[in-house]
This record gives structure tokens, C-alpha cells and sequence, in this order.
DNA sequence: TTCCATGTTCCGCA
DNA sequence: TTGCGGAACATGGA
């Protein structure tokens, strides 16, 4: 589930296996995989390169590709990372490949294709083109900021912490656990919240984010009394042992306790 | 067979 | 003009 702690951990993994290693070529498996840049274009940027090191704005990841660039992946609903011999047989759904010179390859895959395998030149430029808010947990993103940037807004809490426009990397899955941790209603109004709940709100964005990183995004070593592991119809609520709710909240379907969770 | 799915983008409407 | 909510997109999996 590719949001912000997913994909920090796919650069985790990428970090410590495909870095410093000379690129012999790459392989698009399906062109419409591709955003800007064209299979030949990425072939002749990436080539004779190494991946020197990560960043990651949101749900993007970037590996820097000699001086040329760097090379951008999103990973849509279902896009994964996974680095292997090149014997060993194609990963399912495989999109995308840089084979390195010492028989290793990086494989992009992505079952529903609405991820994105691109280039740039400039970081800077493509989070403006992209129109991405900062990252959730960039230093520009603390309390002032956060307090202020939802007073401007007038939309459901869930609506506010998908809009990658204004922070970027959380999505359905994250935002649900957010506004449990915080006891808040995923679709209450950005305008309704006290302060105290704002505080709940940034803090809880901090905690649910920060320990999803440290298990690796892995369900299985998610906390007990987190909404994620019971994130399934006719689930209890770890806190109060009430029934889970299922609702479509600003086009998604939300997760939340209504108990512990009051409009 | 039908419904649903962690992603973004596009369109209509207030 | 801006910004919100819903539909559409692609491809299976349950």
C-alpha cells in the first residue's frame, strides 16, 4: 500500500541494495507505465550511470542518476520494488527494470498500472509541476503551519489529509488510522475543529507516520490497538470493542469507530 | 458475475 | 475563479 511510509521504505530497501552499482541498461515492459519521458530517453539518461542516493517527496520516490537527473517512481495503488539476480525469474506484473553490470536488476512491478516511471532534472521543478504540497513530515510542516493551512481550507478532515496539493504522502489507508488515533471523524469540517483537536490531529499525523516507517509499513507489526490491523468489515474497534464502520467519505471508503470517533 | 481496491486526474457545479 | 465531490481510469482478486 504505496503512501508516505510504503514508499519511504521501498527507498530504505532501494538504499540498500541498488545503490553504487553501474546501470548496463534498463527495460520498459509496458510503455504506459512511463509519465514525461520516453523508453529511449530513460534508457540513454540512466545508462552506464549508478544510482547515487534517494530522496522521497510524498509518495514519489527519486534516485539520483549520475548528473544527469533523477529517476522518478510512483508506485500508484499496487506499485512495488524488488531487487534480485537476473536468472532469477520475472516478478509478476514487472514494468520496469534497471539491470546493473553485476547481474543484479531493480524491478519495478505494478498490477494496476496507475503508477509512473519518469525523469527529471530538477526536484524542485517536478514537485511544482506535480503541484505537491510539502512532504508530511517536512520540517515546514509543523504546528503553525499545519493549524493555519486547515483554516483556510472548508472540507471534510478526510478530503484535507488526502489533498496531496496541500500535504503530501498520506492516502486512505493512513488518514483512517490518523483520525482514529485522534479520535476524530473523518468527515468532520476543517472549519468545526478546536484547537486541542488540531494539536490531536497534527500529533497523531506525526505518530501514525513515524511508527509505520519503523515497522516497514508492515501490517503484521503494526501496534495492536492501531485501526489498521482491524481495517476489515465487522471488525472491533481495539479501543472500546465497538463495531468498525465502513463509509464513503469524500469518495473513499473511510474506517472508523463511531464511538470513539463523534462528529 | 459483481463489487471493491492503498493511486491520480478530470469534469461539473457551487 | 477557486475548490470540492464524484466519476473515470486499469486490472485483477474475493
Amino acid at each position: 500500500m504505496p503512501e508516505l511510509p510504503d514508499v519511504e521504505t521501498f527507498r530504505r530497501y532501494l538504499n540498500s541494495t541498488a545503490l553504487h552499482k553501474k546501470i548496463a541498461g534498463t527495460h520498459v515492459l509496458d510503455e504506459r507505465i512511463l509519465g514525461e519521458t520516453s523508453r529511449n530517453s530513460l534508457g540513454r539518461f540512466l545508462k552506464g550511470e549508478e544510482l547515487e542516493e534517494t530522496t522521497r517527496h510524498g509518495k514519489f520516490l527519486f534516485a539520483k542518476a549520475g548528473s544527469r537527473g533523477w529517476l522518478v517512481l510512483h508506485f500508484g495503488m499496487t506499485g512495488e520494488l524488488k531487487y534480485q539476480k537476473t536468472s532469477k525469474e520475472e516478478v509478476e506484473y514487472a514494468r520496469f527494470t534497471v539491470d546493473f553490470t553485476d547481474d543484479h536488476r531493480l524491478i519495478y512491478s505494478c498490477r494496476r498500472m496507475l503508477g509512473k516511471v519518469d525523469f527529471t532534472d530538477n526536484l524542485k521543478d517536478f514537485a511544482e509541476k506535480q503541484e505537491l504540497g510539502p512532504d508530511a513530515l517536512d520540517d515546514k510542516v509543523n504546528l503553525e503551519w499545519f493549524s493555519k493551512t486547515l483554516s483556510e481550507r472548508n472540507s471534510t478532515l478526510k478530503s484535507f489529509l488526502m489533498n496531496q496539493s496541500i500535504i503530501a504522502g498520506i492516502g486512505n489507508v493512513y488518514s483512517d488510522e490518523i483520525f482514529f488515533r485522534a479520535e476524530l471523524h473523518p468527515g468532520i469540517k476543517t472549519s468545526k475543529l478546536k484547537k486541542g483537536d488540531v494539536e490531536r490531529l497534527y500529533n497523531c499525523m506525526h505518530e501514525v507516520l513515524e511508527k509505520a516507517i519503523d515497522v516497514q509499513a508492515d501490517v503484521e507489526r503494526m501496534p495492536e490497538d492501531f485501526l489498521l490491523p482491524h481495517r476489515e468489515p465487522e471488525a472491533r474497534c481495539p479501543n472500546c470493542g465497538g463495531k468498525i464502520k465502513k463509509e464513503t467519505i469524500a469518495g473513499r471508503s473511510s474506517y472508523f469507530c463511531p464511538k470513539c470517533q463523534k462528529k
